[in-house]
DNA sequence: AGTTGCACCTGGCTGC
DNA sequence: TGCAGCCAGGTGCAAC
């Protein structure tokens, strides 16, 4: 579910909850997670003070004081809720509710917050990753460049998608070419570029790798659709909250995305957008202005 | 090596 | 109302 956008909407309500305060209490309530839980995670992480807030790609970093980082992701469904500890801020009112479900692991605070994740589908995941080994690790070990970081140009981008027989969507989706988008923003960043999820992911490079006009404008549009969307907290279609449980309303601002059979509002187009399966995913766009 | 399909898991919605 | 079927914001891995 959540993108960079959403991931980082989240990153920037948990960091003044947690920065500069230490983790008291750690209640592991489900192990099963995509990886299981480690089982020495309350003990590495309890009685630790909170650094810093980090983010690459889709994962969530915490800063010990230890060293250890604490590494998160929310997979489809996951989502993180602060209440003051001992109240429960979804529950309806008179209830004094027990843990919700799907509350997999809580966080009690030396400020008395308490810092929930939730995560239906189990996608998510929550490691400990010993000190200096993050850029070493194997889950970030092949991501590619941040997409809002200098790093990222259309020299990067189109040096990756070189010589790839793929479709751009699916470039553009995988993590090893640029860093945090997902199915959302790949359909809108490319509504924005013009540029059709169909075409082969090479015809942004010239033979030797060197990045087009096209490349140039994917890159301007998928900087632009994320810098959008973080300002309007991410989007929220079921699951995203913000930690503080408000929605995102980026979905408001949406060109294609689940917008089958609407008009593009692409001004003076005309087209209709459409919706295509593309490596078993839904993809939307406009068939009339993205060529 | 690049690319594709599948599996992981739960819940919400649609249509019969 | 019930239930089957399909869909969902991600990603690692097996198989071509």
């Amino acid at each position: 579910m959540p993108e960079l956008p959403e991931v980082e909407t989240v990153r920037r309500g948990l960091e003044p909850v947690m920065v500069g305060t230490r983790i008291l209490r750690v209640e592991a309530r489900r192990p099963d997670l995509r990886a299981p839980l480690p089982r020495d995670f309350a003990e590495r992480v309890e009685g630790e003070t909170v650094l810093a807030m980090g983010r690459r790609a889709k994962y969530l970093t915490a800063e010990l004081a230890s060293g250890d980082v604490l590494l998160m992701h929310l997979g489809m469904s996951g989502s993180f809720r602060v209440s003051r500890d001992g109240e429960e801020t979804r529950s309806t009112p008179g209830t004094r509710a027990a843990a919700a479900a799907h509350d997999h692991v809580v966080f009690h605070l030396s400020s008395g917050a308490a810092v929930t994740f939730n995560d239906p589908r189990r996608f998510g995941l929550m490691l400990i990753v010993p000190p200096g080994g993050l850029d070493r690790h194997p889950l970030l070990r092949g991501i590619g460049p941040e997409p809002l970081g200098s790093a990222f140009d259309s020299n990067v981008l189109a040096a990756a998608c070189a010589r790839r027989k793929t479709s751009l969507k699916a470039a553009l989706l995988d993590q090893r070419v640029v860093a945090g988008l997902g199915n959302i923003y790949v359909c809108e960043a490319l509504h924005r570029a013009r540029l059709s999820p169909r075409r082969v992911a090479a015809s942004i490079a010239t033979r030797s790798g060197a990045p087009n006009a096209r490349a140039v404008a994917l890159v301007d549009a998928i900087k632009a659709v994320l810098r959008d969307a973080i300002k309007a907290g991410g989007s929220s279609l079921r699951d995203h909250r913000r930690t503080d449980g408000e929605l995102g309303a980026f979905q408001h601002h949406f060109r294609v995305y689940d917008r089958a059979g609407e008009a593009c509002v692409t001004r003076g187009c005309g087209g209709t957008v459409k919706r295509i399966v593309q490596n078993g995913r839904s993809t939307f766009y406009c068939p009339r202005c993205q060529k």
